[in-house]
DNA sequence: ATGGTTTTTACTGCGTC
DNA sequence: GACGCGGTAAAAACCAT
């Protein structure tokens, strides 16, 4: 294992984090060595170049990795090295203006009371539009990534609206510190789908975003219950439109396998089990009894669920659905 | 952490095309 | 013989305690 600790680079790649900024004026005294023309810093290269010849005066003079968290002795001691934790994080990777507390000015002479107040309200008015420009910066990435995510699942816009709602509303709520963007984002959207009907499942979920499984499953709990989103346990029959359309399969079947379903709940064997995997046993079962050939292999592909799951599932829901009241 | 439930994985046997 | 289907046992994942 190597020592080098790089960013989390989820997002766009590596945003160069310069942390040290503010040692000592650099950019004013030198310009460039070849042609001293003025110097140019690109924050996203890390790279430091003339404006007139393009010559690259300096790069990667910047250490990208808030080693933050110490996993042992040895780290522990090496993360003394690093400036604030959560550069990446803030919108302003930390470089923004912060206005001092101690009332003196530029030579260490006390202000009068008049100035005094003056500068308490600048400091609150540079705090108020340095948070507020934040918030607005992780808003944007997030929506992003919801737009990005919800159009690679063909979802409709109604269900963005919503997934920005609750992000918007995580936003407010405080609950970003310690979850990533890309995490609430994916667990808004994840909500959003269940709330309208069209569940993407956990794992499809998954499958589009730049988080793990585990972390979204971890994140949507939390969200959902802080902001009290009431989300009732999917519905079977919601997924299954979207099965039939993808195996090409009729209305009729459609309509027997919501039918089978209900009579399923009814029957009392549909709790405790997972909602797609009864989506598709039902689908399944539908397109046997319509004649429609369907073989499990092809439901458990779109639907995600192993082919076990559906047998099991599609023969009590036979037994339920044929006719009632064969079962205890 | 633990135990109970559900789902998945992997394997086997049977019938059909 | 490959394929679809059915069953089983053990492993893994999930959930509540």
């Amino acid at each position: 294992m190597t020592n080098q600790r790089t960013t989390r680079d989820g997002s766009h790649g590596t945003e160069s984090v310069p942390t040290q900024r503010s040692r000592e004026s650099t950019d004013e005294d030198h310009g460039c060595p070849e042609c001293n023309g003025d110097l140019v810093t690109d924050e996203d290269r890390g790279e430091t170049t003339c404006g007139e010849c393009g010559l690259v005066v300096e790069e990667d003079g910047i250490d990208h990795g808030p080693e933050w968290r110490a996993f042992n002795a040895q780290e522990q001691d090496e993360k003394s090295r690093v400036g604030a934790p959560t550069t990446n994080m803030m919108h302003d990777k930390g470089l923004s203006t912060n206005i001092g507390w101690q009332d003196k000015d530029a030579y260490g002479n006390t202000l009068s009371g008049r100035q005094r107040r003056k500068m308490q309200r600048l400091r609150k008015w540079n705090e108020r539009f340095r948070t507020r420009n934040s918030k607005e910066r992780n808003l944007k990435q997030a929506l992003g990534e919801i737009e990005r995510m919800a159009s690679a699942f063909g979802l409709p816009d109604s269900v963005r609206e919503t997934a920005s709602v609750i992000y918007r509303r995580a936003l407010g709520e405080d609950l970003l510190p310690g979850r990533s963007i890309e995490g609430v984002a994916t667990s808004a959207l994840y909500a959003a789908a269940r709330q309208a009907n069209t569940p993407r499942s956990l794992d499809e979920v998954a499958s589009v975003s730049r988080v793990d499984r585990g972390e979204i499953a971890r994140t949507y709990r939390y969200v959902a219950r802080e902001l009290s989103l009431e989300v009732a346990p999917t519905d079977p029959a919601s997924y299954v439109p979207r099965f039939c359309s993808d195996l090409e399969l009729s209305g009729d079947v459609e309509r027997r396998a919501r039918d089978l379903l209900t009579a399923a709940a009814d029957a009392g064997i549909t709790s405790g089990k997972s909602p797609v995997g009864l989506a598709a046993a039902s689908v399944y079962a539908a397109a046997l009894l319509t004649n429609e050939r369907v073989t499990q292999n092809e439901v458990s592909t779109v639907a995600n669920v192993s082919e076990v799951t559906i047998r099991n599932r599609y023969h009590e829901i036979l037994d339920a659905g044929g006719e009632p009241g064969v079962e205890a």
